[in-house]
DNA sequence: CAATTATAGTCAACAAATGTCAAAGAGGCG
DNA sequence: CGCCTCTTTGACATTTGTTGACTATAATTG
């Protein structure tokens, strides 16, 4: 795959924050851009589409002498304290018997599984759209 | 019988998906095209028409400079990538009384509400997920 | 404090792909 | 032939990437 050079910043980018060690950098626009052999915005192009708020960073930056763009990862929400977080959900269900026994056993089965047979993404993706559905479903129950 | 320039394109991507190793291809439209002496057009029409989600396909692809079209194919070791497969597995298993009425009752929600809140792809990933965690799951409960 | 210098941001134009959609073409079958 | 379905084509739309001129802001210097 033929890889844009927006591409290659992003990534190269994703490496200096992963090798920082604290989930951060502080570079300078115009020294990246050198370093690629491009325009500055070039780099102001990759930064507000490829880190954004929904992919998980935060940035921010100054003009004037001494400036910089710095650039935040959000840390990954641990995935077992999501699924504590979700267990906790069903135990408080089982207990104001909104649900059973025997689907509180099979909701905490499939957390389990779900928690020990994938990989951290696609787990916290599948755990927030049981969680939703499952309080979706609670929701739909008559009282 | 003629094989048309449609079916001929269909097999040359199916080829270079096997022989990558890795059940995906990531191509340029415009250039398969022109090895296929077509419009660039054609290549989508091959792409909706013969490689579906129901076919075992995932696609994605980018606009713009440096774009591309990737092609996966799932692999073929989960019995429940369709959700009428798992619909109908559940059904079966309330009729066999592996689970209850209540069970039932919920892993319909939840499947109906994954159905309806996500994009096809994302659906199809989940779903297989749903599916053999539940698998295991009947596999776990005692006889 | 004003001027200068050093940064970063904005925006619009252009370039480079892919997507959409409807019309025309080609076969197959009664 | 006439109809139906699938294929092929091309004009136009949309999205994404690249560049550069101009603007905004902060530090430094005289």
């Amino acid at each position: 795959m033929r890889r844009s050079l927006a591409d290659k910043i992003e990534q190269y980018i994703k490496v200096l924050i992963d090798r920082s060690g604290e989930d951060q950098i502080v570079i300078q626009r115009s020294e990246l851009a050198e370093t690629f052999a491009c325009v500055p915005s070039q780099v102001t192009y990759v930064i507000a589409t490829r880190f954004t708020i929904e992919d998980g960073y935060i940035t921010e930056s100054r003009r004037g002498g001494k400036g910089f763009v710095r650039i935040m990862r959000r840390q990954e929400t641990n995935p077992f304290q999501q699924v504590k977080t979700l267990a906790a959900f069903v135990e408080d269900l089982l207990q104001k018997e909104l649900i059973g026994k025997k689907e509180y056993g099979m909701l905490v089965y499939l957390l389990d599984y779900t928690c020990h047979n994938l990989e951290p993404q696609q787990q916290s993706e599948i755990l927030m759209i049981i969680g939703s559905a499952l309080s979706s479903f609670i929701n739909s129950q008559p009282r």
